[in-house]
DNA sequence: ATCGTTTTGGAGATACCGCTCCAATAGTTG
DNA sequence: CAACTATTGGAGCGGTATCTCCAAAACGAT
C-alpha cells in the first residue's frame, strides 16, 4: 500500500544512547544521531518531531525500563529480601545496560524537560509517582514511621547501589563483579541498624 | 599605570555556577555568561581564555573547595571519627554551597575535560589523587585489605553522603536538616557491619 | 504495468555560538 | 595637564545546529 519504513525507531534511539556515552546529551544532537547511524539529516524527523521529542524519547526508554524491574524487585513477600533485591536489581540492571545507565547518569532536566511536550511529561511523573509509592510501601512494611526514617531506607535501596554504580560509570571503571553483594549488604546494614534505633 | 580591571573573575564564575545550577554545563556559553553577568560579549574572553578554560575553571573551583574540606575531615585521629566526620562533611558543605554542588552533580567531562588546557588537566588530577590517597588510607586504617573492602569505605564515606544530597538536587527538594545525622550513621553501620565480617 | 500512498533524502533558511579585532576608555605617572 | 598603557566593548566572521520543504522513491492494490 505504500513505501515500508526503512529506519527503526529503536535503531535510532540505540545510537542516540550511544551518543549520552560518548558525550553526554549535549552531544545528542539531530545532526550528530543522523551521521551516528547512517541516516540522513532530514530523516530523524521522520522519527522524533524535534530534538526535545527526541530527548524525551532516551530519557524515557531507559528510566521506565530500569524503574519495571526495580519496582519488580520490591514485591518480594520479605521486606528485608525485597529490599535486598532492589539493591541488587541497581547494580545488576546498570551492569547489563550500560548505555541506558549513562542516560540515567543525568537528570531529566539535562534532556530538557522543560521543552518536553506533554504527553512526555505525564509519562515521566507518572512513572516517577509509581517508583515512589513502591519505595513508600517497602519502607511503612520496613516499620519506617518519620521521614527521615523513609529516607534511610531510600539510602538503602536507591542512594548506596546507584552511588556504587554512579561511581565507577564516572570514573570509567568497569562495575566489579562483587559490586551487587556489596551494595546488598550495606543496603541491609542500614537497614539493620535503623531496627536497633526503634 | 593603566586602566583598573572593571570586572572581577570571581563573579564571572558565580554567574556561570548558577547558569549550570539552572540549565547544566551546555547552559555555561560565553554568550549567556556575559548577559548573566551584565558584562559585554567581548570581555568575558579577557577573564577566560575560551569556553574551554571557563569549564576547566568553573569546575576545578568547585571540586577544589569541596575536597579540600573532605580530606581535613578524614584526618581525625580515629578512623570512625574521622569517617564519620567525611560523611557530614560532604552534606553539610553541599548544604551550604548549593551552586557549587550543582557543578559537582556532573563529571569533568560534561566540562569538556578533553579540551581543558594542559594545567588545568594536572590540577584535576592533582587534587583527585589526593583525595584518592586519603580515603585509602582511611581504608587501611580501618583494616580493609581487599579491594571489596576498600570500596565498602568508599561507600561509607562517599557514595552514601553523595546520594543522599544528589537525590534532593534532582529532585528539587532542599536537603533536611536530619540528612548530616543520616549520613553519618549509616556510614557507622556499613562499617560496623564490615569490621563482624572479619 | 499503472496508480495511489507513504516514506525518504538532502539542500537550504534561520538562528545562535565561539571567537577575533581594534578603537575607545580610564586610571597612573611625571 | 599630557602622555602612557592595560582594559574594555561591541560589531562582525565563520561554523554549526535545528528545522522546513518538496521532489523522488518504493511498495501494495488493481
Amino acid at each position: 500500500m505504500a513505501r515500508p519504513v526503512k529506519y527503526d525507531t529503536q535503531q535510532l534511539l540505540d545510537a542516540a544512547a550511544e551518543l549520552v556515552v560518548q558525550g553526554g546529551p549535549a552531544a545528542v544532537t539531530m545532526s550528530a544521531l543522523a551521521q551516528a547511524a547512517g541516516v540522513p539529516n532530514g530523516s530523524v524527523y521522520h522519527r522524533f518531531a524535534g530534538r526535545s521529542v527526541l530527548l524525551a524519547e532516551v530519557w524515557l526508554r531507559s528510566v521506565e525500563a530500569f524503574q519495571a524491574g526495580y519496582v519488580d524487585a520490591m514485591a518480594l513477600e520479605d521486606p528485608y529480601d525485597a529490599a535486598a533485591a532492589a539493591a541488587r536489581h541497581v547494580v545488576d540492571w546498570s551492569r547489563c545496560n550500560p548505555e541506558l545507565t549513562a542516560v540515567l547518569a543525568y537528570s531529566p532536566a539535562d534532556f530538557g524537560r522543560d521543552d518536553w511536550p506533554d504527553a512526555a511529561a505525564r509519562r515521566l511523573t507518572t512513572g516517577n509517582r509509581r517508583t515512589l509509592r513502591a519505595v513508600r510501601a517497602l519502607a511503612r512494611r520496613l516499620g519506617a514511621t518519620t521521614p527521615a526514617a523513609a529516607e534511610r531506607v531510600t539510602v538503602a535501596v536507591l542512594d548506596i547501589p546507584y552511588g556504587i554504580v554512579r561511581r565507577h560509570l564516572r570514573t570509567g571503571t568497569r562495575i566489579p563483579s562483587y559490586a551487587a553483594d556489596l551494595a546488598e549488604r550495606s543496603a541491609l546494614a542500614v537497614l539493620a541498624d535503623a531496627a536497633t534505633a526503634e
